[in-house]
DNA sequence: CATGGTCAAGTGGCA
DNA sequence: TGCCACTTGACCATG
């Protein structure tokens, strides 16, 4: 089975008007002023709430098909600046989560997270390394709470997110900062593709890392196309699919379409309209201040949609998350598809 | 109640 | 140097 999923936000839950039961968000958070250090009270309600919608996001994902779902990592606001179950409603979101875990259990949801930016084992600084560390074990601790057996299926993906100009060096100092975590986060933490040519891809990885101590690799099929370690998209598939083979889990890729490209199709589409050429649009100050915007946008951004599937390559068995800024919406379409298909 | 400026965390690439 | 991109917008003061 080839199955999509989408990241964290459910857009159309998200933004739910409030005569048809309000906005559902897993994401609730606080500005650090308005609670540290002393209102740990405000982050375990919104911690409770959150818990509470992600059951409703996993009903929604249920009805329409939709078995694959990244858990956002704010549902615990602010979690490396306290301990879980110092929350004064520890039980009843654990509660809540747990039944959250049961739910996409019993319907074979596969439930992953994605950790930020942030969390940089390899960095050169201690203390990045230390709140690295704790981030990681919050994921891990939830996943925990929802009754999970630690297991790649629930992976917390990260990036080795920095080589300080030495590949070989940092994922040495990344590896050693790994054997500081627990068994449960070992058991869960896997690394993937970078969309920088000076960062590490999925050669890279599996030669430094993968190879020392057999974490599994995502594939980012878009991340790839900046960073290929001079594989070609089918190779850098393959070798990543093996990581996951290994260990009996569903390799999970990621994929998404560039920003620019979409604002330029748009643009373009706006200027033919017009009967004005991509050329001419400088003279025309509303489109010039359009076409500047457009050149703004990095290389690397996410598209609002896909207009492609990707290239899974004959094999059978294969998860993909859809990293797109139109979330869920840009997935139904293609379940649409998937379900036509298998009626004919 | 709508809006827009602002907000935690690390790193790299670009104007 | 300061912005943007990466996992994710949401908060909150102001009008």
């Amino acid at each position: 089975m080839i199955r999509y999923g989408y990241a964290c936000v459910n857009a159309t839950l998200t933004n739910r008007p409030k005569k048809l039961g309000g906005r559902v968000t897993t994401s609730r958070t606080a500005r650090k002023a308005s609670w540290y250090p002393h209102n740990l009270q405000l982050i375990s309600d919104k911690a409770l709430d959150n818990a509470t919608d992600l059951l409703t996001y996993l009903k929604w994902n249920e009805e329409h098909g939709i078995t694959l779902f990244r858990v956002g990592s704010e549902l615990f606001p602010w979690h490396d600046h306290y301990e879980l179950h110092d929350l004064p409603d520890y039980d009843k979101i654990s509660q809540k989560l747990f039944e959250c875990g049961e739910y996409a259990r019993e319907h074979g949801h596969r439930l992953t997270t994605h950790p930020g930016p942030f969390h940089v084992l390899g960095s050169p600084r201690q203390d990045v390394v230390e709140k690295s560390i704790i981030g990681l074990e919050r994921h891990s601790q939830m996943f925990d709470l929802m009754g999970y057996t630690p297991s790649f299926e629930n992976k917390i993906n990260i990036h080795v997110a920095g080589a300080y100009g030495d590949r070989e060096a940092t994922a040495k100092r990344w590896i050693k900062s790994w054997q500081r975590l627990s068994d449960a986060c070992k058991s869960r933490l896997v690394l993937e593709n970078d969309d920088k040519a000076s960062m590490y891809s999925v050669r890279h990885l599996y030669e430094l890392i993968h190879r020392e101590i057999d974490i599994p690799i995502t594939f980012d099929y878009w991340h790839h196309t900046f960073c290929t370690g001079d594989l070609s998209e089918r190779e850098a598939f393959f070798m990543a699919r093996e990581t996951w083979e290994k260990h009996g889990i569903t390799q999970c890729t990621h994929y998404s379409e560039s920003r620019r490209n979409e604002k330029k199709s748009f643009l373009n589409e706006v200027c033919s309209k017009h009967g004005i050429s991509w050329e001419e649009i400088d003279t025309w100050p509303t489109f010039a201040k359009f076409k500047k915007e457009f050149s703004k946008i990095k290389e690397q951004a996410h598209a609002d949609y896909i207009l492609d599937t990707p290239n899974t390559y004959d094999v059978d068995n294969l998860d993909i998350v859809v990293e797109a800024k139109a979330k869920e919406l840009a997935i139904l379409p293609v379940l649409e598809k998937q379900k036509e298909l298998l009626i004919l």
